[in-house]
DNA sequence: TTCAAATTAGCACGATCGTTCGTGCTACGA
DNA sequence: TCGTAGCACGAACGATCGTGCTAATTTGAA
């Protein structure tokens, strides 16, 4: 087999990696089948045959981006700590992948929530709606374990510093992108940075790495 | 004249506020003219006489929400207060907004510019992007006044203030939606609450509204 | 009551949407 | 060598998209 012909399931790769970096700009049901088989170069039918119908592409490609969000943001912050070093790791890990450009129209997911919550319950929305809550736990497990490591008080209530965490880091994946500007990044790491160690007791403030 | 029959600019009103509602929920590049005409009972080009294309009929849309938002969310809290309060009154106000279901797709403008943010430039994105710059000039300018007044401590950041609350906003907005649950407009308030006591002056904490 | 202007409907267009079908190519097992 | 399975292609389907034209209707003023 020649080397640049690639066997059915390496082209199903290929085409769920252009969707997901084509949704994240133009939205899931912005995705078409046409302008992605022009984009690979190839016909639409031949696409179209990898997946039984446009929401099982939908479906194929949101599945594509919670691998690419594992590997890109969650990996990397989980291997660097625990405790509250890990919360942070977190947020910093999510601002790193927006800066690095891993979706070129920002966080997949942001776009895809926004896309999706208000529209009717159906397969691809479900299947939003569970990405963001893995997510978000992931996020409240680490205040929660940090807490229990005697870094955050006993008074703190882990979802609620999630919720204004993700809060800061959504809110810079948009500004980010609207108006091109990093600033926005800054002024969430400094965000999550104050809200941190405004709230950390003594022994999760020597955790944290100072600047 | 009688009372059901509409003149032309009464039509036009008509015909941006169904619009407006149904941009929220699917988006402005998701409004179509065969739906929106039928969701009036009115004919395709019927409608579209009113625009000369879709993009004017886009622009108008977002004009007709920008007003819809100054009479729902500003006006409301400019008549609140001055400085710290009238600062608080804007997110409260923004909260209610939402709840109150103003748009039936949650906030038209946060829904807009996540739509909008990654794509190219145009005058669409470009005055969502407006818009969305008037409303952080507003919650910056009530900082900056708050400041001015001593009740916010002059070594704070309005702008930083402002992002961050912002982002508390806009995330309840999405939250709320995609899991229909208002805890997370609580949240949200939660968050503003405890940001502007954690930041406030001593005057300024006289002036916040005690709950 | 009549007329001109404004407003809406009817119809058709080219393009593109998701989807189906039949065909040819290429590689591998018998 | 032949047959078979997997993969991609081109053509075409009905539906809907945005957008023009023209005819019919409605309206406000003379």
């Amino acid at each position: 087999m020649p080397a640049n012909t690639s066997h059915g399931a390496a082209t199903r790769q290929a085409i769920l990696a252009a969707a997901a970096d084509a949704a994240s700009v133009d939205g899931l049901d912005g995705l078409t089948v046409g302008r992605l088989a022009a984009e690979l170069s190839m016909s639409k039918s031949g696409l179209f045959a990898h997946f039984g119908s446009k929401q099982d592409l939908q479906l194929a490609t949101i599945e594509e981006a919670r691998q690419r969000y594992v590997r890109e943001v969650i990996e990397p912050a989980l291997a660097a700590g625990t405790g509250i070093r890990r919360l942070q790791a977190l947020c910093e890990s999510f601002l790193s992948y927006v800066e690095r450009g891993v979706f070129p129209g920002g966080c997949f997911f942001a776009s895809a929530m926004a896309e999706f919550d208000a529209k009717a319950s159906g397969p691809v929305r479900d299947r939003i709606a569970d990405c963001q809550t893995q997510w978000m736990h992931t996020l409240e497990r680490a205040a929660g374990n940090a807490q229990a490591a005697g870094e955050l008080p006993t008074s703190s209530d882990p979802q609620q510093l999630a919720f204004e965490l993700e809060a800061a880091l959504l809110s810079a994946n948009w500004y980010y992108h609207l108006y091109r500007d990093s600033a926005y990044l800054q002024r969430a790491a400094r965000a999550v940075r104050d809200r941190l160690a405004s709230e950390a007791t003594a022994a999760g403030l020597a955790s944290l790495p100072c600047e």
